[in-house]
DNA sequence: AGCGCCAGACTAACCAGTCGGTATGTTGTG
DNA sequence: CACAACATACCGACTGGTTAGTCTGGCGCT
């Protein structure tokens, strides 16, 4: 068998991806050197090159899992066979469902994106583009439908709430009074409330 | 004369101040050498550490200029003789042209605060609480006199705001279609319309 | 004749990435 | 089945470069 693992189950370039994570998430990525992440791995340099072509492919892909999952779960929401109103609810109360679940993907996501190279920023706000988009046409169509307000942009609106979304990594404490559906019911709920008509 | 100033009339501390506001919003702290600061100011070492304790008193610096000015102006809105509602109204958007118009220090102030030395960092926290206390009160006064909705508790419909005003900097353009007043009204509009009772 | 203000060389530390080397497999061949 | 040829996974010392901060000294003003 070749060692992919060691001790531990879990392999090798997972456990990279996870000390990663951790700590581009309590120190940032600069403050993080590829030695921190390979002593916590419980590997050495050699691992980490080889799986990687560097410490920003580490972050790059850091990125592209969390935007792929969180693309997916959008997707399924608008896709669903329901109300405008109730899918954009789902789909706002998930996506801070599911922010709370990886607190630390989302303190890089949105601390650390001008650590990417200049293609994979790119890349990134391409992706980052579509997500907004998608969430963008559900409120367009509510308001078309008449069910929302049109008194606000929906690009504005996007940003509005993703802004608390974005917000989340700063105050949310997971030893705090409000478990993370509660907290994604009450900002799903402003969000349908401020787009009342 | 004591030559605080240069072949400009502008102060050499204000001088460092203003270079390095400008790089670390750019590149982020870390990525900003004294170097490059002293260059962009045109002084050298010498002068940087004759005024400043460390790189890390500048960036102090500058959350102490911007909390300062945004406690004052939000304390103006509060403490006016109006309804509540148009206190609210006027403070929630007077934030949003503020942080536009200062766009570089928001995004250091939301991007950078882990760079500070820990008690810097907690001072600046603090500080943070209080002006987030004075914005709930004005919500709790709202609540209290029924003009708002008391189905969001006022501390998540605080964070809920601020994540917006946090998030401006990643997406609003000068360049853009919309004034800073324009947004600030629409966000403010957002917020009553989400309070509506 | 002193002192605020600043220049610029210097130091000690750190860091991303490289590279030669080793160990453990797998595949091809007679 | 044996053995060579190759491939994969990893180690860890090393390099070239950068960095924050220090220190000595000097200029110009009072």
């Amino acid at each position: 068998m070749p060692r992919t693992t060691d001790g531990d189950g879990t392999p090798v370039p997972q456990r990279l991806l996870a000390a990663a994570t951790r700590l581009f998430a309590e120190q940032g990525y600069d403050r993080t050197s590829v030695q921190e992440i390979v002593e916590a791995a419980g590997v050495t340099k050699g691992a980490l090159y080889h799986y990687f072509g560097s410490k920003d492919d580490l972050l790059h892909e850091v990125y592209a899992r969390v935007l792929r999952i969180q693309q997916e779960r959008l997707d399924a929401f608008a896709d669903a066979d329901a109300p405008v109103e109730e899918r954009l609810r789902g789909a706002a109360a998930d996506v801070v469902v599911t922010t709370i679940d990886n607190l630390d993907d989302a303190s890089i996501f949105f601390r650390s994106m001008h650590h990417l190279s200049p293609e994979k920023h790119k890349q990134v706000r391409a992706e980052r583009r579509r997500y907004h988009e998608r969430f963008r046409a559900l409120i367009e169509e509510g308001q078309k439908k008449g069910v929302f307000s049109t008194a606000t942009p929906a690009d504005l609106v996007v940003d509005y709430h993703f802004g608390s979304v974005h917000h989340l990594s700063t105050w949310y404490r997971p030893d705090g009074p409000l478990t993370p559906q509660q907290v994604a019911d009450h900002l799903a709920d402003l969000l349908l409330r401020a787009l009342r008509p």
